[in-house]
DNA sequence: ACTTTACGTAAAGCTAACTTAACATTGAAT
DNA sequence: ATTCAATGTTAAGTTAGCTTTACGTAAAGT
């Protein structure tokens, strides 16, 4: 599942250790969010669009098709 | 975290058993989900929306102040 | 040169989000 | 009355999301 927090969170001109200090979390997990390697979970999923003022759709893009898929590596 | 989906799956006409199979899941996850035991996964959250035709904020109601709550019970 | 800032990787551990299976309750047929 | 569909409960197992800690790299300042 693709995500653009990376384009989102540079608009905003925030660090990785910045937007998780915002959130509530680590920076490990933003990382790992920006890189794909899992997504976050619905709470924070929507935490971060209110941070960027816009909806869970508009990062977080589920293809058409794209069931319940394995995270990358 | 609260959520609608119970409303929305009236609304569509939909058993628990019939969604679960729409959205390739089992249907203990729908009770779960509908119960408030805990949240869907984000990929799941958006293909709920897909199929009740609406966003994922409008189904899943992240208080302003709630952070990263518990599941109930 | 060395410090700082930002980004990345790896690993171990905990809990949340699933699964399957088996059984209980309730309401509406017929 | 009993079947049947829909809903709910419990429990045990697997995997995904997140944490902390520690270390690696690379650019930019000073």
């Amino acid at each position: 599942m693709e995500n653009l927090m990376n384009q989102f969170r540079k608009k905003f001109g925030y660090s990785q250790d910045k937007l998780a200090e915002i959130l509530g979390v680590s920076r490990q997990t933003i990382i790992s969010i920006e890189k794909g390697k899992y997504n976050p979970s619905l709470p924070l999923a929507i935490q971060i669009a209110r941070t960027f003022d816009t909806n869970v759709e508009s990062i977080f893009l589920l293809g058409e098709n794209e069931k319940n898929r394995r995270h990358k590596k």
